[in-house]
DNA sequence: CTTGCCTATGCAACGAGTTGCATAGAAAGC
DNA sequence: GCTTTCTATGCAACTCGTTGCATAGGCAAG
């Protein structure tokens, strides 16, 4: 029930309506938990209810009120807790390594577009890191000694620097693999190469 | 529902019961997608009544027979057109993470043991890939070329080596950074935290 | 000979997460 | 005037995933 957590620490950074949440979920946060908002508002109305958020309505001008919540004293405690319990190393779950390995059942030629694809996502999504890096920790602008919370938040954004630009040279290391495969198909056409699949069909 | 699929390149690779599946969903495959035994009997029961998996009752002498699952044809075409179609670069899912930005509302320093438990963990974890890989790859047993299914699951298997090294320097950085906290907050105890003046980079 | 582990399959209940849809006022473009 | 976009919240239905439990024979250790 990581997500209740996760909405426990964005409130402590800063109080906001589910609304608020959900596009901080897009960017910040949900770089390391994604939710979408169904999930965030009906999360949101339980802790509510079991007293670990307040509520407060506020009514606005030119828009539709809002409802900001923020972390009432009994929800510290349930995040000091959490904190203090052991937690399973992550596994992945990379659905693309899935298909690269079912790809020897099909045509690995084809995967190379749906790879570059993703290079480029992961490219784009890395130059939004850096340029957030930039602004908030160790550019001009940025705050000269960073607060506590500001270490922890560059520590974890560092994290996620460190992971597109490994997967970007993964990527890249996919598409070598593919181009040769392709390359060895080519030459060897009629040979019984590779395709551990089927002898013949 | 990639589930489906991994089970389909799975059996692909290699026939065989719900009870074998979960074992390579704790290794091999299961580095790149989890799944508990619930979940693939469940599944597999889907599919065999869709009719994309084939099912032969095999009796066994001093252990229960088993159920042997293999691809029928229709299930090669479902895991072909999934092929084919594009999916969404994944989102990554860090508690971890999480919890380091909550470490910020309470004792940062307490989070030491959990990171290096971590730490521990994924050593573990990159110990077991380059054994694996040195087994079936790089060693002097491997088949020396490796055929296309081979191959492919080499790239998939140096993005999990990849991954494991990433995020072993990236607690090396966790670690240093919750360190440099600590003895920040020591050296400066009574001092307001970020609005303090003793810079200490 | 009892306790615990391994193979092997499965049900039931619950919790987490996704998808589609609905509402509703204000602003902005065509 | 019409459509689209943005803020803001929510229900209903569904699938995916987890946890606990049950069964049942064989094997090994104490």
């Amino acid at each position: 029930m990581a997500l209740e957590h996760a909405i426990l620490v964005s409130l402590l950074e800063k109080p906001g309506s589910g609304y608020e949440l959900a596009r901080r979920f897009e960017r910040s946060i949900g770089y390391f938990w994604t939710a979408t908002h169904q999930q965030i508002y009906r999360v949101l109305k339980r802790m509510e209810s079991e007293g670990v958020l307040a509520v407060l309505e506020v009514p606005q001008q030119g828009r539709p009120d809002k409802k900001e919540y923020s972390v009432a004293a009994p929800g510290r405690a349930v995040l000091s807790q959490w904190l203090h319990e052991p937690i399973e190393p992550e596994s992945i779950r990379h659905e693309l390594a899935v298909k690269i390995r079912g790809a020897a059942f099909d045509d690995p030629a084809a995967l190379v577009d749906e790879v570059r694809r993703h290079h480029q996502a992961h490219s784009d999504r890395l130059a939004r890191y850096l340029a957030g890096e930039l602004r908030d920790f160790t550019g001009p602008d940025a705050p000269s000694p960073l607060d506590t919370g500001q270490e922890l938040q560059h520590v974890v954004l560092r994290g996620g620097i460190a992971y597109e630009r490994m997967t970007i040279a993964w990527l890249d290391d996919v598409l070598a693999t593919l181009r040769g495969l392709a390359a060895r198909a080519g030459s060897t056409a009629a040979s019984r190469d590779g395709a551990s699949s089927e002898p013949s069909a």
